[in-house]
DNA sequence: CTTTACAAACCAAGCGCTTGCTTGGTAGCG
DNA sequence: CGCTACCAAGCAAGCGCTTGGTTTGTAAAG
């Protein structure tokens, strides 16, 4: 209960969290396919097999990451969007939280999810696609409000994956240590997706 | 010479190029490390085996498919912006051509350029990158081209890859028998990207 | 038109290695 | 005592790739 936990990845501590979080960083660098479960073993410091007390098949730790990784990031969105009612102020809230998601704390779990998805079981492509699903219904909600107010040009589902593409992408180029930060490349993407320019809260 | 070529995923109907054609298609559906040389061998009706009189490994399949799509949008890029000197049009001209790589008659081959990256070895990786570089190169003389007439706000190395975000992941979600066409996806992008609406040339 | 020559394309078989995972047993702790 | 966490050893399967030999297409030589 009182006990203090580091979350790193989205993961907590214990022996299965960190091992779910050393597998998200070596997923990220290698892939899945090929990460070894001596890898992942070497990284945790236990044997191979060992694993297998953990997790069924090196299948579920992929699927475990995935799982916590979303929902965390789903929790996340949910608070972008408490503070406020107007509707511009939630897209840029959602848009903050979904940079934060692949950029920042989450990013190496957060590119497992994106890339590595056909390396999950059908089944568990199904379970997790639901999970998706609560996560995107939260951006479709706050653009039809957006529309609603007139504040969006198009359709929203194209606006979405274009969203979608603009964040899932910059995982690719954009650099922590530089000079944008992710609110500044936040308040860029919002500009493109309502068309004017937005002062700064 | 007076031979009529088939160009399909811009490899040529040799066996090479039906080869690296099957190859593409494979690797974009199972990923390059769960697709095995029986695959690809079983796809174009040959002994596994055979496979190595055509490409010393089965990376230097990979190597080639990445290489040849490349050039191959490479000259659709120049020939995209060959026509006009209107930096708008050279601009809509060349989102039209990436749209067409991504999501039209290239789409599996450029599929694995975007997603398979790191299975090249680190020397085809700098060799492909330095065509890549190319092909960068005709983007950023036309944003640049777009800024000097006034009509581009904001960096033009962080618009390229937030248009890169976009065109890349529309391969994830782009039906190609839905209702929404490639150069009508193309004004939607072009819109978000200088900030008003073009009407049809 | 046939023969000869030769290289490109391919087959059949399998080798050596890595992989995910199993098994049977043990250390530490409440 | 029992439960969680782990070790040491190894198995069966699948992998990329090799090897030695055979077929096929092509075109000049007779």
């Amino acid at each position: 209960m009182g006990q203090s936990q580091q979350i790193v990845n989205g993961m907590d501590d214990s022996p299965r969290g960190k091992l779910l979080s050393a597998a998200a960083r070596l997923f990220r660098e290698q892939g899945f396919d090929r990460t070894t479960v001596r890898d992942i073993a070497r990284e945790v410091g236990i044997q191979s097999g060992s694993l297998f007390h953990h997790f069924p098949t090196k299948e579920d730790i992929l699927y475990a990451v995935m799982g916590e990784v979303i929902r965390f990031n789903t929790e996340r969105l949910r608070q972008a969007i408490a503070g406020t009612h107007d509707p511009v102020q939630r897209l840029r809230g959602l848009i903050r939280a979904e940079l934060q998601a692949i950029i920042g704390d989450t990013r190496e779990a957060m590119s497992v999810l994106v890339y590595e998805w056909r390396c999950l079981t059908p089944e568990h492509q199904k379970d997790t696609l639901a999970l998706r699903a609560i996560y995107e219904q939260l951006w479709m909600d706050t653009l039809e409000g957006l529309r609603s107010h007139g504040r969006l040009r198009g359709d929203a589902f194209i606006i979405r994956r274009l969203i979608t593409g603009m964040t899932s992408w910059s995982s690719n180029w954009f650099d922590a240590h530089g000079n944008l930060t992710i609110d500044q490349l936040a308040d860029i993407i919002l500009e493109r997706v309502i068309g004017e320019r937005t002062e700064d809260a």
